[in-house]
DNA sequence: CGGCATCCGGCAAGATACTG
DNA sequence: CAGTATCTTGCCGGATGCCG
């Protein structure tokens, strides 16, 4: 999912959600969001892999998507940013739950196959 | 979601399953086998923007993953290929079915967002 | 802390041509 | 029809550095 971008491919609804959701950490960081985790240095914490800068990206083509939106707090020393999920990035939960599920119900067999794929293809 | 190869990220269970489904055109593949589109070329003209030699690639993925099976028939001339879904694979499907309703049910928003999206990033 | 600007490498995917 | 080999390219994402 995680991937590339997405063709303008027709009325295909898969198509559709791929628009939104593909860039390598983007359904991480509606996961993290969604649980609470609103400051961008927050969300480098929860996802350490992800550069700083990437999750800056991602989330201002969210943001764009309105998948989520920017709180600023001008006043605040240091500066204070937050972001939330839109109604319409809250609906989008049940998907990251699909995916979520899935990952963490085969979790074991991915791991043990991609070891056998490694060695393999090695 | 199609995206780049998803890291070694961890126990999340979004990465796993991003780790098995990336790939551009992976999720309309396994919505096509598991509608009764089976042979190489049939799947081609369920998805003409994906080029054979992509497709092909993405099923030897999903085939290493278990996901799905190939059947050949040696016989037969011309030759005569098909593709199904393992049990792995039909597990697969409500991630590829909440995908898919969440884009249906937001076609239109996208649409017109990634226009205004793209008119005004000119 | 938040977040641009810049440079760069890697790799998935597109195009084309060929074999069985 | 199915699948491979080769070459090219687009572009995402990683790394650094700087500014408010």
């Amino acid at each position: 999912m995680y991937e590339r971008k997405i063709p303008e491919d027709l009325d295909c609804g898969i198509n559709i959600t791929m628009k939104v959701l593909s860039g390598k950490w983007k359904p991480c960081i509606i996961d993290s969001i969604h649980k609470g985790v609103r400051r961008p240095v927050e969300i480098h914490a929860a996802i350490p892999a992800a550069a700083p800068r990437v999750i800056n990206m991602q989330l201002r083509e969210l943001e764009e998507f309105g998948i989520v939106t920017k709180k600023v707090f001008p006043d605040s020393v240091p500066l204070k940013v937050e972001y939330y999920l839109t109604p319409i990035g809250e609906s989008v939960m049940p998907v990251i739950r699909a995916i979520e599920r899935w990952g963490d119900e085969n979790k074991e067999y991915v791991i043990t196959t991609s070891a056998t794929m490694e060695s393999a293809g090695k």
